[in-house]
RNA sequence: GCGGAUGUGGCUCAGUUGGUAGAGCACAACCUUGCCAAGGUUGGGGUCGCCGGUUCGAAUCCGGUCAUCCGCUCCA
């Protein structure tokens, strides 16, 4: 990647190592690759990415209804979703070359294009991209199960469980948001490609007949989502899928896409499953998984609108659209310009100094947010490193207790992005906040 | 998995031809100031990624291993 944008990711991984957003996982043995672990700002940062999807995605809506699903699956769900079949490739090295290749993809079998020999190929090894273990504490065929690589398919074998309490009928949706397992080959690129990740997933549920226009509806609405918590339009794009990169199950697939610091990367796949999903478990289940329309008499099985999100690397462009440096009195002042309904923390109670009336006056004060707010808390050393640290972890608004506040009952409120600042009278301090963060 | 580079206190790094680890920042305490970071004093903190080898002695040499970055391969 270009050498400014290199220099813009070290610094956010730095950032987020130095400042509590993401370790590297099993830090103090060496290390696990591909793993990472989410700091105290990270874990509130992460479950607010999730939350605002649930919020979103449920909660403004009447049609969709969140589910949570067992991680571990026995077989038979991956061998009719087809995970079993088709999520594993066959790869062969050159042992001239040392280039690898896709087995099923090459022209001849024998021979390495990219040095031209014959027969230097080692012989092909599986790559099933799923993890497995097994359930029981004997080892054995019988008790193999698999860790999910996608969360959909707890929507697909839940479908008729949903529809049968839920009253709903389609068009309507499952959510789930949890983690999925994937035994990438290359992970890399920070938290962009891991092996543990967290999904955001919709299974939309609609009529035949209605399935592009949702295909379509979902495009747009994903799209918008992003650019709602602060991700600015010219840094995202819509992509569609050519035909040859289309999923086997897939009839039309258009990413989300993010500018990260290498290049355009998916945050996002909506994706028309067409029936195959919920056709493939009925076929293998033998329990039916379609919908009897009273009104018209008819039986169908619905087709399904996937809008499948990377929890953990939209985190990862919240931070990077967010990071932001300027130049303020002659010195660098590094912001993260967070949403506020992502930042970690919504607001920081400072007392101006370390005098105890103040400390007292300002812990009252953040006792008076804490219900309604996530707060940070700090006193230590000058007020202005205090302001420049909760820039740059993201904090929408400061909250500085001085000695006036002892008298008038009132507080100074910081804005992180103009730093300018407001007296706010303590009592309509929430009010107040409120107001600033809708 | 292959090739290249790298791995020293929380961070960024220094460490001379192998001889019992240093700096700045950060952190803690106290003093000072009191609304936009790096004033003073003092202090805590390092199995030099890990394992093994050579050596009287290794952060420094050798082997292996783990991890990170870049390139290749791969990404349903």
């Amino acid at each position: 990647m270009p050498q400014e944008f290199s220099d813009l990711f070290d610094r956010i991984v730095s950032l987020c190592k130095r400042r509590g957003y993401v370790f590297p996982s099993a830090e103090i043995y060496g290390g696990f690759r591909s793993t990472y672990d989410y700091g105290p700002l990270g874990a509130l940062m992460l479950r607010n990415v999730k939350n605002e999807w649930i919020r979103s995605m449920v909660q403004e809506r009447d049609d969709v209804l969140l589910i949570d699903v067992a991680i571990m699956a026995p077989p038979a769900v991956f061998e009719a979703s087809g995970h079993l079949a088709n999520f594993s490739d066959p790869l062969v090295d050159c042992m001239s070359c040392k280039s690898r290749h896709r087995q099923d993809l090459l022209d001849d079998p024998n021979t390495c294009p990219t040095c031209g020999k014959t027969g230097t190929f080692t012989e092909p090894r599986a790559f099933n991209l799923m993890f497995k273990t097994q359930a029981g504490p004997v080892e054995g065929a019988g008790a193999d199960v698999y860790l999910r690589p996608e969360t959909a398919q707890g929507m697909f074998v839940n479908f008729a469980n949903v529809l049968n309490t839920s009253r709903k009928k389609p068009p309507f949706g499952i959510a789930q948001v949890g983690k999925s397992f994937r035994n990438e080959i290359t992970p890399g690129n920070f938290v962009f490609r891991t092996r543990e990740f967290e999904q955001m997933e919709l299974e939309f549920f609609v009529p035949p007949e209605e399935a592009n226009k949702w295909y379509e509806y979902w495009i747009a609405e994903r799209f918008a989502w992003y650019q709602k918590l602060g991700i600015d339009a010219a840094k995202l794009r819509i992509r569609p899928h050519d035909a040859d990169e289309l999923s086997h199950y897939s009839s039309g697939t258009s990413d989300v896409e993010f500018m990260f610091p290498w290049g355009w990367g998916e945050l996002e796949g909506v994706a028309n499953r067409g029936d195959f999903d919920l056709k493939q478990h009925q076929e293998h289940s033998g329990v039916k998984l379609d919908y009897f329309d009273q009104t018209t008499n008819e039986r169908y099985t619905p087709h399904c609108i996937e809008p499948a999100a990377g929890a953990t690397r939209t985190m990862m462009a919240f931070l990077l659209a967010g990071y932001d440096e300027e130049e303020v009195n002659g010195e660098t002042r590094t912001v993260l310009r967070l949403h506020h309904r992502i930042a970690p923390y919504k607001v920081a109670v400072l007392p101006l100094s370390k005098k105890e009336e103040l400390q007292g006056r300002a812990r009252e004060v953040l006792k008076s947010l804490q219900p309604h707010f996530m707060c940070d808390y700090d006193e230590t050393q000058a007020i202005g490193k205090r302001y420049r640290r909760q820039d740059e972890i993201g904090t929408p608004f400061c909250v500085t207790v001085d000695f006036d506040s002892l008298e008038d009952n009132a507080v100074t409120v910081r804005d992180r992005d103009s730093m300018l600042q407001e007296r706010i009278a303590i009592d309509q301090l929430v009010t107040y906040l409120y107001g600033r963060m809708p």
